[in-house]
DNA sequence: GAGTGGTCTAGACCACTTC
DNA sequence: AAGTGGTCTAGACCACTCG
């Protein structure tokens, strides 16, 4: 082995997870961006003193994380997680169920505020942003969402233009702010919507709801975003695979 | 190659997966049981004319869809799937969350029945046995189920003695009729309590529920059994993590 | 101590994409 | 044709489990 391995992190861990780790901080630096290769397995083997069978292990590795897409006789590529809009997975969508029915958001809210005490033990402040909007589908509104941001991260974003944030919030915290969300974690439950959001989902007062509660997370595990979405209940759907 | 490789499903796959089809269709055929080794990967290797780094993978893939645990040390194992009682992990257990309350069933009717459309679509059969029952948690009913099953596979259950079925069916299934449930698919809803299901789980009429549908499958991708599941909405909780 | 899975090497050839 | 990822070999040594 080589000692061009980093250090980061360095327990003696397997060669393949520190090349991993090593690969995931410059992916998350910024270092390539969506339309351009990865350094190819062969340069990997060069530059890390590994073999070509380890360095796929890493690379696998971030595959399988989701970060990276293979292609073979293309490269190695980023894959942006799509994930913003997936909140749309728990809910049916009409029959044709669109060969991908674009989301629209309208931004109802921007403030700062202080958050919660649940939500600040999350992010690990209560000096937040707080960004209230309804997301769309087909003109028709599915979704009410409370979005709490920490303000050190996100100094700002109450006043940015919504011109320059578009329907989708996870690629613009990454363009904007150099956030990167590698993965998040998401709480189904069933409960009764507040008067705000039965008015913005044009729903009966207290009518049965869908609250999905979603923590999002950076690569280093820091949590970045805390979410409160609500959509009606007799659409919500989830489907789940298990073995 | 050696010509060792089964020629089963052969379209010039890759050797690994030949490999894992080989394996994963000993095991369907019961050559192990749940308390000893498969062969070491040195013997894979010996009988397959593979060499490790190929067997290695084609191990990995049925550890990766759930059949097989690997044990350092001690070696390659079943893994018998536990999900049949999984249907609870959609619902959020009292404080203790103890560390593993045992689910009780109680089995209220088994009746030879002709499966509704959508069901024996499903099934391929109308033709099926019909299985209600409760399942509780410390006394308390939590789960109303009705559950169908081809009476080809399964004849003859609606009149085997409550005694030897357990509390968890598939493994009742694999051992009275050799059927084993390799994988599953939950769809989860909302909605409100048929009478019979508000009364079997005390709760008011038409209160509301969490449906849990869900359809298990034998390794070739045979459905073997259809069951709804009924809970009670305000103590349903899923969680999911993304990435 | 013998046997198991976990990691790793230093190559090879093939299938595929791109130019 | 050149370069990419996909498969595969024939070993090696290490970490761990078990008797």
């Amino acid at each position: 082995m080589s000692d061009k391995m980093p250090n980061t992190a360095d327990r003696r861990l397997p060669a393949y997870l520190r090349l991993r780790d090593e690969l995931a901080a410059r992916i998350a630096a910024g270092e390539w961006d969506a339309s351009e290769m990865l350094p190819s397995e062969n340069a990997l083997t060069r530059e890390s003193g590994l073999s070509v069978g380890t360095v796929r292990k890493a690379v696998q590795q971030l595959v399988d994380e989701g970060l990276l897409e293979r292609r073979q006789g293309a490269g190695t590529f980023l894959r942006k997680p799509a994930f913003d809009s997936s909140l749309f997975r728990f809910f049916a969508l009409r029959d044709g169920e669109g060969p991908s029915t674009i989301p629209v958001s309208r931004l109802i809210a921007r403030t700062r505020a202080t958050a919660p005490e649940a939500v600040a033990r999350i992010l690990g402040t209560s000096d937040c942003v707080r960004i209230e909007r309804v997301r769309l589908l087909q003109d028709i509104p599915w979704l009410s969402e409370d979005i709490w941001l920490p303000r050190a991260r996100f100094d700002g974003i109450e006043a940015v233009p919504e011109m320059e944030i578009g329907p989708l919030l996870y690629p613009f915290y990454l363009g904007r702010y150099g956030q990167f969300i590698a993965r998040a974690e998401d709480e189904v439950r069933f409960g009764k919507a507040t008067e705000i959001a039965a008015e913005r989902l044009n729903l009966p007062a207290a009518a049965p709801v869908a609250l999905i509660e979603r923590t999002a997370f950076a690569l280093d595990g820091q949590a970045l975003e805390w979410r409160l979405a609500c959509g009606a209940a007799d659409r919500f759907r989830y489907r789940s695979r298990i073995s």
